[in-house]
DNA sequence: TATGAATGAGGATTCATTCAT
DNA sequence: TATGAATGAATCCTCATTCAT
């Protein structure tokens, strides 16, 4: 019975979870995480300190929301790449790909920076937490370089040490590109295309372009 | 007057100044930097709290100090390096310098961890100087690969997006190979070699080794 | 909304204030200001340590507030003065201004305990403060004392040294009459009346009395 | 035996004591006695931390053997003035003995400093010894001033109040005309020259020099 | 006697967290 | 559910004092 009034309260409930989110963005991209305090993030949101406590165990689980955003926005973005063998070209599909991973990244600039910045400073769950994401990612990138190498579509490298420069490569674009510049001024595609192409083509000159 | 005294006296003050700097490597590397207090670090080096501001301002101050070592293990690593014209190939001459940069890391893995990790939890004087060093080197980079690219030697890729992606190579080489690696159990020549090569081959199959 | 309960814990708030300022008179009185520690003034006011930070900003900060009730004390003390032309003759309008002066000074002698001896170990900013009100109860008493000559009211001694011998009286007056007597146990009419007394004839003998 | 070297050796130890006394004035007068520390003392002596203590027990010691030296110029600048019954009136000879103490105290400005404005942060023996001082100047004052009473020399006021004014008076004159003037800018004759003026012939406008 | 490195008690301050209302 | 005053553990830092040389 009365459930208007309880589906009143969950809404206003959610409210103040919601303004404590946005509060919290605000805060960690203008002070950085470490740096905020409980009272910076409640101060933000117009709220009690106690009230804090009644949506989030500690500051580390409202960084872990804000990474569900990220978590999700993620595969999201990357869906919408058209992946089809009659497709485009793989080089145009791969920029695809990483363009849409780095406007993605710039939507939810403020969680990025913590994550490539502050990781260390975070609980040790979720250090563990970012880990396993990692180490996962690295996983796949190995698995499905030894797979094209297999095939005969990748140059025979290391596939491990591969995997690990195609995450650092990625990595670095991301904190130069996106999370160090305040607006949103940096051709992405351009980005996307340099790293695509430098991926596949290497540094060497390509003697066989000469002729 | 009484050179005996003083130069004893000096004796024993850089002693525990070294103590503390040995201290402190080791609580760096067991707790993280942001997570060591001071009473850590004189618990460590066995001195009481007040003997720490004896020779350190700070905690910062003491990373600095630990900094400097790697800042000069560096220049000396590389120097070791043979780049005359005649020496070896290219690719063996940066699988040298890849090397000799990744052992010099190594041999201050506490470091290079605070570095890497940790760098915006310190005070934002260290910040501005690591920031300042990540930044010469990026513009050097980038000016290098224009250089080559003029006289031919490499391909014509984006130098600024190709420098971020050397950078973040090498940087997440480091973070894997050395900094999360307990102890010295990986071949870090097969680990330049192998970035060596995927930098300057790419991932594209080669046409050319076709026939 | 809520009126209620936020009334309420502003009600608590300030008593627990309230509790401080008056913990803080006590422990002033018995040990002197600069020997007062932070942990001093908790424990007399039975709040925990971070209590006393949520209130005051400081130990200074408390001495002003304190200070602030003296300062409105003296103007409510003097302005019960009838200074009507037509009202009592000037020595007796004199004595009951310095009596004033002194019981509402007797009402509050833990803080001109401190004002008086222990002015130059508070803050710097707080001693501008105290220094620039006596100051302008020097540059006051010298145009006063100026002033009086010229109507021939007053005998014509150098108003400044005359300005600085007056102050010295009431303030060595007050220490000895007030501050450093534990009860109410000094007549403060006599005093004023031996000052105002001193003050207007001056030590030599009259000797058109003596016929 | 060896008389030679312990005197040498006691003359380089009054020396030492000499420097840090020395030093301690300067620092007093720069930073204010509270605000010195140990470190400074010896800073500014140019000795060791250790040293201080071969030859003051505390920072009240050095504090008390400056107030020595002021303990024995004020005896020797007032035994200077000529209080022979037939020698000048007795205003003019208290004015000489009044600028003899101003001047006295001038010339050991920083000890009046600490003396005036810090007595109380002093260690307690310090303080008891000050003000047992002071007790001794105003019961002698009191008694004086009684005795000129009876002896028809001085008007009728009430002694006690009288000395405390006094004392006030020209205590007040020292803090303003001596230590609060960098230089000896003031002609301190003119100050005592009022003071004395004031005090003999008080505010009121002399009613028989008017005819 | 002089040195100066080391000591550690003591004080100030912050901030995540609790709990009565 | 929301409030916000209170808590107190934890940390930084200073400085008078000691003591081996």
């Amino acid at each position: 019975m009365s459930d208007a009034r309880t589906e009143r309260a969950a809404a206003q409930r959610s409210e103040t979870r919601a303004g404590l989110l946005d509060a919290a963005l605000r805060v960690f991209s203008r002070k950085g995480y470490h740096a905020t305090s409980i009272s910076d993030l409640v101060a933000e949101a117009g709220v009690a300190r106690g009230t804090f406590y009644l949506h989030f165990e500690s500051k580390n689980q409202v960084f872990l929301a804000l990474l569900d955003a990220l978590a999700t926005a993620f595969p999201t973005a990357l869906r919408g790449a058209d992946t089809s063998p009659d497709a485009a070209p793989l080089h145009a599909q791969l920029v695809d790909i990483i363009e849409r991973l780095l406007v993605a990244t710039r939507a939810n600039r403020a969680v990025a920076a913590i994550l490539f910045r502050e990781a260390f400073v975070l609980d040790s769950d979720v250090q563990t937490r970012v880990r396993q994401f990692e180490d996962a990612l690295h996983d796949w990138l190995t698995r499905s370089l030894a797979n094209g190498q297999r095939l005969g579509w990748l140059a025979p490298h290391a596939p491990d040490v591969v995997a690990t420069a195609l995450f650092g490569m990625v990595r670095q674009a991301i904190d130069r590109y996106v999370v160090s510049v305040p607006h949103d001024e940096v051709d992405l595609r351009a980005v996307a295309d340099g790293l695509v192409a430098f991926a596949l083509r290497g540094l060497h000159p390509r003697p066989e372009r000469d002729p």
